[in-house]
This record gives structure tokens, sequence and C-alpha cells, in this order.
DNA sequence: AGCACGCCGACT
DNA sequence: GTCGGCGTGCTC
């Protein structure tokens, strides 16, 4: 008798173990295979994590294979009980990761294609033709498949050479002289090859030296590297010439990048240079593309998957290598539920099948950089741009001598100067904004009221168009007012500067320069993104206003200048990391300058001139950067020397919100004395109001707890994740850790 | 998670 | 007398 141990795909506690269900006979089933099963008086799908041959309870039969091949592998299968061990869910939950979100309820189907093929011998066929003066139609479907290649074609193709040819063909099928089969068709996305991006570049001298570091690495399928490489290094060209190199030894790779990088151009380059064998996974993909190109990973067709933060869960096997581009980017870490890093996940997965890992930035990670410096990641670097080129010149704009020079304008005398220089040499510029939309936020000049949003505690901001005022948190719209409803007054103004603010001051002063704005506004529709920047290529426009989405990788050589309107935008906001994240955004900017030929110059206006994150960052400095930053984060104890581990509470209730918010501070207290030995290791607990109390209409409250970092901490955290999964009456509770904001 | 079983209020 | 409220408990 055969039994096999299933996890059904149920997300919950309860059901978080195996249940074991016999194998009826003649039914093959192996350990990674999703099944049918019933399961009480329902049916439920599930994964088979092991057979066994017996089984002491009684138990029901599996109804059936969900597919004829096991769509797990057992070292995926091995990452997802890893992952739900540290993330303290059931397994259920990790599992689901390892395949595509649709497969699940059958909701992707493989697409199967009916393909006629001629049975005849070529030579038979003039005679046949011949035979055949009665029935042209037929006669016709033999003279196209017979030139057809391979004597076959899809029903689809041949129906349009031969219209209304059902009849015909299925009286040709009886004469046994075509036969039509069922094949299955790849969805494949649309790809036009470019000769001219499959061009191997010469290696310059640093990029070889990275290379031959990486080499016997992959050769042993070891080792964890760092590689900070200053923009325009030629960091990807790095990754090309080691996924060749492991692709050469028989193995496979993963090359992560932002989902904001992959755009059409980097899709092409990577296909341009891996072919058939590279599949690249994005958020444009179709279900049916995104299940297919999955299958072709599984099936070993594609040896090498370009994709974004999920990509780190292709079913590839015998993994040499993942790359991490853009490795400080946060957007590696899943913001639903199961939360995971996909930079710890590539770590488990070559740890765990004996591959290379590379993480790759010209502005690494605190995180990442402290732990090349502790020998945990080897250094490897790109100091210089490609060609000898140099590193833009920064000039950095106090706006307080401007304001006191008379300049009320958004743009510094030397932006100017600079933007007449750089439109009059005929090159291009990019100008930065860190808000969409057009002024930040409308107040009243006579008292002082500031516009909020009924939903959310937050300030409205002005859209130009459609003359709105426009909540960012929660998408409401209204009209903004002529008169101060608090006191009155006419004096209504808008303050704060938004991107289409820049557009518009641009028209003011330079009205005949073509510009293109980028922001979440402008790229609604699903091909804008595209759109915008080809058109940007194209020259088509000589100044691009844009968002983050324009910070990185964005690669125009005709731009030579680069302006940053406020760079001290993002150091107000309530983030441990807003230093560090101040820091990369007008580095990564600054990169987009002179990228070719002509050198770049880039304008960086601000109000706090001598903040070290603005100084290093004008000096494109790295390294002093990372001291400063590190002291402070030593000395005010945030991460990476602790872990913050905060529980947000939201409700619609105020009662709801506080008895819940006093539960759970009090269980954590409680935990904590129950729990004496691991007092050294929470450094604070406490319950405090957010800095924004209502998103939503539901109002907000955080437990925030300060921990020394992991192992040690982990029961700590495993109480505050058990917390979260209660369900607590009229509210919700969510667990950040090290979470991106404490709005 | 779902769904059944089970024990108390307002209705044909 | 029944229909239905949602509390508790189980699912191989």
């Amino acid at each position: 008798m055969a039994f096999c141990e299933v996890i059904v795909d149920i997300v919950h506690e309860n059901v978080d173990r195996r249940f074991t269900y016999r194998v009826p006979d003649g039914m093959l089933l192996t350990p990674g295979m999703r099944v049918l099963v019933p399961f009480g008086p329902r049916k439920v799908e599930g994964y088979v994590i092991s057979l066994v041959d017996r089984c002491d309870i009684r138990c029901r039969d599996v109804i059936r294979p969900l597919e004829d091949y096991p769509a797990l592998l057992p070292h995926m299968m091995r990452l997802a009980v890893e992952l739900s061990r540290r993330a303290h869910c059931p397994l259920a939950e990790t599992l689901r990761l390892m395949i595509p979100a649709q497969m699940r309820g059958e909701r992707v189907r493989p697409k199967e294609q009916e393909i006629v093929s001629l049975r005849a011998d070529a030579h038979v066929i003039d005679s046949l033709t011949a035979a055949l003066r009665r029935a042209p139609k037929q006669a016709q479907i033999l003279r196209v498949l017979s030139e057809a290649p391979d004597h076959a074609l899809p029903m689809e193709s041949l129906r349009q050479a031969v219209p209304d040819c059902r009849a015909a063909v299925n009286a040709l099928c009886k004469k046994q002289m075509i036969s039509v089969s069922r094949t299955e068709v790849l969805r494949r996305p649309a790809y036009t090859p470019d000769a001219a991006l499959a061009a191997e570049p010469q290696l310059t001298p640093a990029q070889k030296a990275v290379l031959d570091e990486l080499h016997p690495a992959l050769q042993a399928g070891t080792g964890s590297f760092l590689l900070y490489g200053v923009t325009g290094s030629g960091k990807t060209e790095v990754y090309i010439r080691a996924v060749q190199d492991a692709l050469a030894r028989g193995r496979t790779a993963i090359v992560l990048v932002p989902e904001i990088a992959l755009t059409p151009q980097m899709v092409d380059w990577f296909k341009a240079r891996f072919g058939q064998s590279a599949a690249v996974l994005h958020s444009r993909l179709s279900v049916g593309q995104r299940f297919d190109e999955w299958r072709r990973i599984r099936r070993g067709e594609a040896r090498v998957v370009v994709g974004a933060r999920s990509a780190i869960f292709a079913p590839l096997e015998n993994l040499g290598i993942i790359i991490i581009d853009e490795e400080h980017e946060q957007s590696y870490i899943s913001d639903r539920s199961p939360r995971y890093d996909a930079r710890e996940v590539a770590r488990i997965r070559c740890e765990g099948e004996g591959a290379t890992l590379l993480l790759a930035s010209a502005t690494p990670s605190m995180r990442s950089f402290a732990l090349a410096q502790r020998g945990d990641l080897t250094l490897l670097e790109l100091p210089t741009r490609v060609h000898n080129r140099p590193l833009p010149e920064v000039h950095l704009i106090d706006m307080r001598e401007e304001l006191e020079m008379g300049n009320h304008t958004i743009f510094s005398g030397p932006l100017m100067e600079g933007l007449q220089r750089c439109l009059d040499g005929g090159h291009q510029a990019i100008l930065f904004v860190n808000r969409r939309g057009f002024s930040t936020f409308v107040s009243c000049r006579s008292c002082g009221y500031i516009v909020k949003c009924p939903n959310c505690d937050v300030s409205m901001t002005y859209h130009q168009d459609g003359e709105t005022m426009q909540c960012h948190y929660c998408g409401h719209r209204e009209a903004p007012p002529s008169v101060c409803p608090a006191c009155h007054s006419r004096y209504i103004r808008y303050f704060g500067t938004g991107t289409q603010k820049v557009e518009a001051e641009m028209r003011r002063y330079f009205p005949n320069v073509p510009t293109l704005r980028m922001d979440n506004d402008t790229t609604r529709t699903r091909d804008a993104h595209h759109e915008i920047l080809g058109r940007f290529r194209r020259q088509e426009a000589r100044v691009l206003i844009g968002t983050q989405m324009i910070a990185k990788g964005l690669d125009f050589p005709n731009v030579t200048l680069v302006g940053v309107i406020a760079a001290d935008a993002t150091l107000g906001l309530p983030d441990y990391r807003a230093s560090e994240r101040t820091f990369q955004l007008i580095t990564q900017v600054a990169g987009r300058a002179g990228r070719a030929e002509s050198p770049g110059e880039v304008f960086v206006q601000t109000y706090n001139p001598d903040h070290y994150s603005i100084q290093s960052a004008a000096r494109q400095d790295f390294r002093a950067f990372y001291e400063q930053e590190m002291q402070r984060r030593r000395r005010q104890l945030f991460p990476p020397f602790t872990q913050i581990c905060r529980l947000l509470i939201e409700s619609e209730r105020a009662d709801a919100l506080e008895s819940t918010a006093q539960s759970l501070a009090e269980q954590m207290d409680a935990f904590m004395l129950r729990h004496p030995e691991l007092g050294r290791q929470l450094i604070s607990l406490r319950s405090l109001e957010p800095p924004i109390r209502m998103i939503r209409k539901k109002l907000r409250w955080q437990v925030v707890a300060k921990l020394i970092d992991v192992p040690a901490s982990e029961p700590v955290v495993a109480k505050m994740t058990e917390l979260s999964r209660i369900e607590w009456p009229g509210a919700q509770v969510y667990l950040e850790i090290n979470p991106s904001d404490m709005v």
C-alpha cells in the first residue's frame, strides 16, 4: 500500500501539518507534485511532501494529481520549509511562493494548438492533387501543407491560407492523407532580435579583475560577493560574463533587478545576449506568458532567469550564480505576506544549492557594506567609469542663499545657467523632483490652516491638471477652497514643489523647450513607461522631469545635466534610513549625467548643504558617507546594529484601537517578564502614536520594540509574529521588521 | 480557512 | 413548534 503526506493549500495554523492520504493503485505520485485531495466536506489542493508505505489511521484517497510532473523541486521544498521556519508562518504560505500564483486553482493551463500534418510523401502529392480535381479545397490544403516546413501547419495558419477548410480537412483525415494532432504551444513574449545589442564589448581591466576573482568561486560553487561599482562602471557587462561562465560549466543563473529597471531595452538586451536560454520575468507579462516561462525554466529549457523580486523562486536546477543588481533597493523586500527579502532568500538558495552570490550597487546598503567590512561578503570594486569617463561634476547650491539674493523661484541661478548651456549645446537634461503633483500643500497665509484629507491625517497635494487637491495616501480628491475654511480669509496659497510645478516653471523660463514628465500620474497606462522613455531617447523632448522612477538605471548618452530640485525632501521622513536614501538618490540620479563622450554636470539644490549625506553624495564619496552613517547608527542604536520590530494597529474605532494596543503592550510586557533571559535583547518597548494618526479613515497606533540583532532576539520576534496573527476584535495588526518608514 | 454540528431567540 | 443566529471544533 502506498501513502503520501500532504500539506494542504490552506494558510492557517490549525492545518499547518502533514495529512496522510492513500495513493490509489496505478496513480503515479512523487514528492513535490501537487494533488487534489478530499478535506472534510470539500476538495482542496495540496503539495506532496513525502511518500510513506504505512499509515496507522484510516485515510482517504488522493483524488488526482494536478500536474503530471512535480511542480516543486526537492531543493525548492527545502527552501519553503526554511522560509516558513524563519518567518514563523504556515508552510503552505511559503510553498505558494514556489509556483506561479495562477497555477493554484488551475486558473492558468497550458495552451494547446491543433497541428495539421501531411502523411503522404511529397512526391506523391502531385499525382494526388491531380486526382482531386473535383475537390479543389482538398487539393489546395495538400499543396499548402507540402510547401510548409516539416509538412505541417497550425490549424490557425491553415485556415488563413485556405478559408473554410474544416470539411476538407475532415475528408482528408478520413482518407488518412493528413492527420490532426494537438501539441502544446508556449506563449512567448514578443521579441525581435537586434544584432546591435548582441555585440560583446571589450572588457576593461577593472571588469576583468572582478571576473577573475569571481571565476574560482563559480568553479567551487561558493562565495558571497559585494560588487561596489560607481555609476557607469559597466556592472552589467560583468553580470553577463559571470552568467556566461556559469552556463559554460553547465550551471544556471538568476539575475534580479528592480522591477523599475526591467525596461523593454533591458529585456531585449538580455535576450540578445542569451537567446532562447534566457527567461525574462517582469510584470508586463500576461498570466499565460508568465506560466509558460516558468515551465520553460522548470524543464531546463531556460537556464538564465532575469526578473524582479519573485524571480528568486525560479525553479532552476544546478544553480551556479545569483546576481542582485541595485542591491540596496527596498523593492527586494516583499510588501505582501509572506514578507521575504529576496537578498536573504538568495543567500539561503546559494548556500543550499552550492552557488555563488553576487550583490552589486553603486550605493550599497549599510547592511551589505557592513557585512563586507566584516568579511562575510567579499568586496569587489569597479572604482571608475568605463573608458575612463569622469564622474559628473556636482555643484551644491545653498537655496537659503538664493532666497537671500531675492531668488524666489524653484530654480537657482547656477541651475538656470547650466540648463541654458546644456540646451544651447544641443544636449538633454534630467530634472529630479521628489513629489508628484504641483504643490505639496495648500495653506491659508493669514491663519496658517493647512488643508488635510478627510480620510487621512495628511495634507492634500494640489494637482494642476483638473485643478484638484489629491490625497497621496487614499486617492481622495476635492476642489481647493477659495476661502479659508477656518478664518474665511481669501489668502489661500499653494506651497511646496512637485513635478507639475517644475514642468510649469520650465515652460515659463524655457518656453520653446519640449519637456516630458514621468511620475505616477503620467505612467498610469500599461506602456506609458516605455513610451515616455522612448520619446526622450528619440530626442523628442530635451528635458525629462520625474520622480524616483527616473533616478536609477537609465542610460541616455545625450544627457549632460542633472538637476536635483530639492535634495533634502527625503531627509525629513520618519525613517532611520532617511540619510541613506538621500545619499542613494542623489548619487544614483547624478549618475545619469555624462554617460557618453560629453562630460556631465549635476546641480543639487538644498537647504541643508552641510548635511553629511548631501555633502558626501556631492563628492560621490560612498565610503565617507558610510563611515559617518555607521557612527550615527551605532550611537543611536539603529540597524544594522539593532533590529526594529513594529506592531502597527489600525482600526476605525478609537476604543478598539486602544484596547488592542493596550493588550499588545501588556502581552509583550508579560512575555518579557516570563523570559528574563531575553531581557538583555530588548533595548526598548514602547507603545506610541505614529506620525500619521489616520489613513483611509482608519486610526493608527504602534507598539515598537528595539532589539539587539538576530538570532538571540528571535523568540521576541516570534512572539510579536504570533500576536500579529491573532484576530483582534475590530482592529488589524501588522508586524513590520525594520520598516521602510515609520509613518 | 471553511464548513458542520450544536444550542438559544423571534417568526410562519 | 421551526428557522437561523454564530460559538467551537475538526479536517488524513
